[in-house]
DNA sequence: ATCATTAACGTAAGCGTTTACATCAAAATT
DNA sequence: AATTTTGATGTAAACGCTTACGTTAATGAT
């Protein structure tokens, strides 16, 4: 059932039931009325291909993440973006490509998605795209927005978290609400702009109160690397008062290895974390965090990119989401 | 860039470039040499929306899941089968549209990348999916597969766990290896085959050695519904030995139940999982359990489904995917 | 009454492929 | 040598839309 033959069926043109199908304007309100009729009756769909060739629009985005971090990870966080993306597009009548990254696949734009024109916009998930990858992709000219990550050199659409203020709340915390002084950091790696980011928080949090910044580094953000850095900072600050972790895993962590020195929490050392994944509530004790609002993330990435979409030319947009301060029990608060 | 251009360069028709580019006979070779270096002079790539215009192919296939259990659940268990799914595709110069469904969604067959026919096939993954739904989508005549669910009316392609077997051979580690007679089943939601699966196999391995099956049930299986059976089953049974938790959230739960009931484990209670999520191995003490090749069998499905649309008429496929026993601490292995 | 403007609609040329069919020369058959 | 077969290639329609442009008649201005 094509537009040919509802054209046929009310003898017009092929022209004028595509107007009336658009919405374009140059068309009386009888024969528009007479197209809806048949249009629906006959349950006709226009074929997406066709416009699409015709318009050179798909009403398709591509959403880019590493393979690694979206399946393999202890929390389903990508997936989470995702499901924001996608509540926004399909509301929004676009639909959903997604590409898995390899560790070896550099050139983004040379992704089949980006290379054959099949998608108008690309969401691109996380900071383990290579800068000079995004540059391509730019200089390519298809609108596109960054998603929990950003570009130092060069002012793009981008949607991060508040990971600053975040941590700075929940150090705020620490200090203020718990008179803590002796609060070290538990880092992860400082590529990922939102463990350098979460560490500028704390650092200001503790510069305002006047007190020193103790931080330890890690590789990685897991509860094993979590037990390590606690490790280590109890055999070097045996003044400890509370860790706060770069993120939930690496909070876990660090209870798990100060309960095995045999310090309690929060008896004796507080911990709070950051992202307030499912696994922070079932933590004994339970973890006090900051929230992140993951999906929202992607609702909003997805509104950002169909912005630039559909108006060209837009000047890019940085996004920046809030956090929420989720009190349970590691940070003492239910102790008092 | 287009096949006219290319085929005005060296003088032919578009007929002999477009047969040249598709391999197909009826060409020779020295046109053929001429042709393709043309077109990787002129980085020629076809356009994939005009190609599947002319031969309604869209090379794409759609992926369907329901968007809560895909990202909020507290393993990345569809996203790995997802991963699967696109290893195997892009290996093949397919693209994936990804659909998450809301709960209201019952008429799976009107979404629009299948109404529309943007795809040439579907990976429905869950039992979530209605089963009306998907004898819709069979009478479509559209191929499809199955993940992690199947049609008991009707045969269909599904690629599953060996659910069954892999409990009977956690349960049967249990009796065998640690002689434990007393051994409860902490079960979850029957509509879902995996649950059903491997109560029948704890059932099986119980009966085989002659033991009475203890199960107890829950409408879900979270950490917070295992530790409340697992209190259930303490206060039922007062001979308890070991549990088996339908999967490992549950045992997780079943572990802190015990423990604040005074139980060590695997001391008192010996406790087994099923899934070998991340946590497993986190967990206090570590978790044995039964692991699920869950990136597998994303990978078999698209295998399977692209038979099916490579060879239209091909019987329907039940696949089902093998596990492995995973020893740790919580069932007293390491004890010995 | 004349001309310019406008609204409504049709015509047809794209969009970039594939493919059934036609053509033609060369090779094979008789 | 005449005829058939074969293989290589070209022609053009088709896929199902959009849209620039042309046409016509009605409206408004002078």
């Amino acid at each position: 059932m094509d537009l040919k033959e509802i054209a046929k069926q009310i003898g017009v043109s092929t022209a004028t039931v595509s107007r009336v199908l658009n919405d374009q304007p140059g068309v009386s309100p009888e024969v528009r009325e007479k197209v809806l009729k048949a249009a629906a009756e006959a349950n006709y769909r226009p074929n997406p291909l066709a416009r699409s060739l015709a318009t050179s629009k798909s009403q398709t985005v591509g959403f880019v993440v590493h393979k690694e971090k979206y399946a393999f990870s202890d929390d389903p966080f990508y997936p989470l973006i995702l499901s924001g993306v996608e509540d926004y597009l399909t509301q929004n009548g676009y639909h959903i490509l997604i590409t898995l990254l390899d560790e070896k696949e550099k050139q983004v734009q040379k992704l089949p998605i980006i290379d054959q024109h099949l998608v108008d916009g690309l969401i691109l998930a996380g900071p383990f795209i290579q800068a000079s990858s995004i540059m391509n992709v730019a200089s390519t000219g298809i609108p596109f927005v960054l998603v929990d990550n950003v570009l130092s050199q060069y002012p793009v659409n981008c949607v991060l978290t508040d990971d600053e203020g975040g941590a700075y709340a929940g150090v705020h915390h620490l200090i203020t609400d718990h008179h803590h002084k002796n609060i070290a950091f538990l880092s992860g790696p400082q590529e990922w702009i939102s463990n350098r980011e979460r560490l500028r928080g704390y650092e200001r949090a503790m510069q305002e109160s006047g007190l020193e910044a103790r931080v330890i580094h890690a590789k990685e953000t897991t509860i094993a690397s979590g037990e390590s850095m606690m490790r280590q900072a109890l055999e070097r600050w045996q003044d400890l008062n509370a860790v706060y972790g770069v993120n939930d895993s690496v909070a876990i962590g660090a209870i798990r290895a100060a309960t095995k020195h045999g310090r309690k929490v929060p008896g004796d050392i507080a911990v709070m974390g950051f992202d307030d994944i499912s696994w922070a509530a079932a933590s004994q004790p339970s973890l006090s965090t900051v929230k992140i609002f993951t999906q929202r993330m992607g609702y909003l990435a997805a509104q950002c990119l169909l912005n630039s979409i559909q108006q060209p030319g837009l000047p890019p947009t940085k996004t920046l989401v809030t956090t929420e301060l989720v009190i349970r029990e590691s940070c003492g608060c239910q102790e008092k």
